[in-house]
DNA sequence: AATGAATGAGCGTTCATTCAT
DNA sequence: TATGAATGAACGCTCATTCAT
C-alpha cells in the first residue's frame, strides 16, 4: 500500500517535523471543514482557524486557496482510491460474490455522512473546473476498472465495450442513490432494500446481457 | 396547474405591472447566472446588475439573499414539475411506451447544458438546507408519482412499497448518470447506449420483479 | 474657465448633494495623503480613513486603486493646466516680459512643497504606466505650446521645429531645478539666483539663436 | 578610489568568500529588481528568491528593507560616482572638450533604460528620506565638482560661487531632461538635437559669464 | 551561513445589507 | 418603486520581520 502523501501544490516544505505535523493539521482540518460546511465556506482564514495557524502561514504551505483546493480533493480522493484498492485484494473467489462486495461497499459507503456531504460537491467543483473533473475521473476510471474485472469474471462473452458501458451505468446508477438514500436524505430507510434490488438485478443484467451486438433491442432512439 | 409565477418569500408586492415585471426580471436573470455560474457566483450585485437595477432596488424585491434563492429554486423547480406534467398528459396508450418516453425525457433532458449543471447545486443546497431539501423531494416526488403509476400499468401485480421502491431507484439511477455523460461530461458519448440499456433493462426488471416479498433474494446484509 | 470636474473613473455617481461632497472629499483628502506620504502609501484604506469613510463606501466611488489614482492625477494635472491658462491670459504686452513671467511662475512654482513632492513621483509613475505618461505629456504639451508662442514672439525668425526644440529645452532644464532647489532640497537658498541666470540666460538664447538650420554648431555627434 | 563594495548597513559579516559572495548577488539582484520595477515593488521576498536564497538568510544580510535600500542605492551611486571620475581621468587636455565630453556623457548616460528609471526614483526617495536625499546630493556634488573644474578652466575670471551656481545651474538642466527625452519618453527623437543645443549653448553661456557679480541683470525678484 | 516556520498587520476588493431620498 | 450612499465584515493574499533549527 501507497504511503499517505498526495501534496503535490503545497509549497512549505515541511521538511521539519513541525512542519510536517503543520502540514497534516491543515488537510485534516480543510477536510473536516470542507465536508462540514461544503467549499464555499472553506476560506482560508477559517482554515486557518481551525489549525490553530495564522493566514500568513497557511499562505506559507499553500500561496493560494486553489492550491490547497487541489491538494485537498487528491487527498480525499486518494483516500476513496485506496479503498478501493483494498476492496480488491481483499476480495473473495467467486465472480458473484466479488460484484456483490464491491458494489456493497460503494452502496454503503454512499450513506456515510462524509461521503453523502462530499461526493455532491465534487461534481459541482467538476462541472466547473477541468482539474477537478479530471482528478474525479481517474477516480472514478479506477473505480470502473475493478468493476469490469468482475464483470469480465461473470459473463466472459461480453467484449471491451460492453463491459465498460454496463461498468459506467452500475456505478452511474449506484452514485446516483446518493442523493436520495444518502446521509440525511429522506429515503435512506430504504437504502437497504435499495441495494440488494439494485445489485442482484444488475448481477442478473450482466449474466443476461447477450455478447457483442447482443439481441437487447438496443437502438439509438 | 399552478400559474406561472411561484413566488412567496418575496416582500416586494408587486402589485404594479412594473413591479411584476420587475420580478419577474429578477427570476430569469438570477437563474440565468445561477445556471452559467453556479451558486457560489450568485451574488445581489451580480442579479442586480443582470436585471438593471440598483442592489437597493433588489433588496425591496427580496429581502436576503436567501428569500431570493428559495424563490429562485421554487422557480426552476416548478418549470421541472411542469414539464413532467406536460410528459403525463401527452403519455401514448400502451405502457411500455409511456414508460419509455417518461425515461427516455429525463435521461435527454439530464444531458442538457442547464440540467447538468443546475442539479448538483442542488443535491449540495439540499444537503446543507432543510427547506430546499423538502422543495426539492417535491419535485423528485411528483416525478416518481408518474412513474409509480406506469409501473402499476406495466406490472399490476406488484403492491405500493414495491412500486415505490422501484421508481426510487429507477429514478436515482438515473439522475446518477448526471454526471458521467452529461452535458461536458467525459462519457457524454455513450449516453445513447447507456440511455436504452439502462431503460430497456428497467422494463424487463420491472416486468420481472414478483409480486409482494417476491423470491429475488432481497434480505437485508 | 472649465469647471472643477475632471472625474471620469468614477463610478459613485455623486448625484445627491452628500455624494458630490463625499467624491469631493475622496480626490481632496486623497491627494493630500498623496503629496504628503507618495504614491507608495498611498492606500485605499488610509484615503477612506482620511475622508471619513469606510472601505467599502469608497469602493463605491472608485472601485479599484487605479481608477482613483487616475482621477487624482486627472486632478492634479488639471490644477496646473489651470493655473498655466491664468498665467497666459495675464500676460503683459511685452515679449520678454511674458517669456520672464512664464518661466518665474513655473521656477516659483516647483519650489512650493506641493510641486516638489508631486512632479517626482508623477515622473517615476509615468515610467511605468503609459496612461499616466500620457495625461502628464498633455500637461507638459499645454505649458510648452505657451513657451512656443512667446518665444515666436521674441524671435519670430525660428521656425516650428526650432521653436518646438527651444520649448522643450527650456521646460526640461527648468523642472530639473525641482530636485535640486525644490522644497527642502540642499540648493534651495540658491533658487532666486539660479531662476534669474537661467531666465536671462534663455532670454538671450532665444534671441540670439539664428533661424532655421543656424549655424550654432550644432551637428549630431 | 573606493573599493568595489559600499556595504555598510549591512549586519551579515559576509567574512566568508560564500558569505561575500551571497552578499554581492543580493545586491547586484536587488539594483536589477530596482531598475526592472521601481521601489515600489522592490520586496525583501523578490529579492530573497531573485537572489536565490530564503527570506530568513536575506534578513541576515539584512535585518530590515531600509538597510537593503540604503546598501542598494550607497552602491549604485557608487557606480555613477566611479564612471564620472573614470571620465574626469580621461579627459582631453581642451578645456572646451572636457565640458562637451562631460556633459555629452551624461547626456547620453540620461537617455539609458537603467538611468531614465533609476533616477527618478531616486528623487522621490530622496524627498522623503534623508539620509538617501544626503548620499544623493553627495554624488551630484562629484559630479558639479568636475563641472566648476572645467568651467575654471575654460572661464578664470569666474570666482567660486559663480562657478558653482553655473555647475549647478547646468547640471540641472540636464537632469530635467531625463524625464523628456529618456528612454521610452514622448521626446527621445529629439535628444541628439537638445544634446548639442544644450551643451554648445551652456559653453557659450560660461565663457561669455562676466568674472564676479558681473552685470548680467542678475538681481533676486 | 542558511533554511524552515511562523506571526500579525495590512493590502485591494467584494459582499449582504441598510437606509435616506 | 426605485436609486444613491453607506457600513462593516470578510475575502484571498502579500508583506517585513522573527526565531528555532
Amino acid at each position: 500500500m501507497q504511503t499517505q502523501r498526495a501534496s503535490m501544490r503545497r509549497t512549505g516544505t515541511a521538511t521539519y517535523v513541525t512542519g510536517q505535523e503543520t502540514a497534516q493539521r491543515i488537510l485534516d482540518e480543510a477536510r473536516r471543514l470542507f465536508m462540514e460546511d461544503g467549499h464555499g465556506k472553506l476560506t482560508m482564514r477559517r482554515i486557518a482557524k481551525a489549525a490553530g495557524m495564522s493566514p500568513g502561514n497557511l499562505s506559507y504551505y499553500y500561496p493560494t486557496r486553489a492550491d490547497l483546493l487541489a491538494d485537498l480533493l487528491q487527498y480525499v480522493i486518494d483516500g476513496y482510491i485506496r479503498q478501493l484498492q483494498t476492496l480488491r485484494d481483499e476480495a473473495s473467489d467467486d465472480a458473484d460474490e466479488q460484484f456483490r462486495a464491491v458494489l456493497g461497499f460503494v452502496f454503503n459507503d454512499l450513506a456515510t455522512r462524509e461521503t453523502t456531504l462530499f461526493f455532491p460537491e465534487l461534481w459541482v467543483l467538476a462541472n466547473r473546473d477541468d482539474w477537478i473533473a479530471q482528478q474525479m475521473e481517474k477516480m472514478y476510471a479506477q473505480y470502473r476498472a475493478i468493476l469490469v474485472d468482475v464483470i469480465g469474471l461473470i459473463n466472459p462473452t461480453l467484449d471491451e465495450t460492453r463491459r465498460s458501458d454496463l461498468a459506467l451505468m452500475i456505478s452511474a446508477s449506484i452514485e446516483g442513490h446518493t442523493v436520495f438514500v444518502g446521509h440525511g436524505r429522506p429515503h435512506r430507510a430504504r437504502a437497504g432494500q435499495l441495494r440488494n434490488l439494485l445489485i442482484e438485478h444488475f448481477l442478473r443484467l450482466v449474466k443476461d446481457t447477450g455478447g457483442p451486438r447482443s439481441a437487447d433491442g438496443t437502438k439509438d432512439r
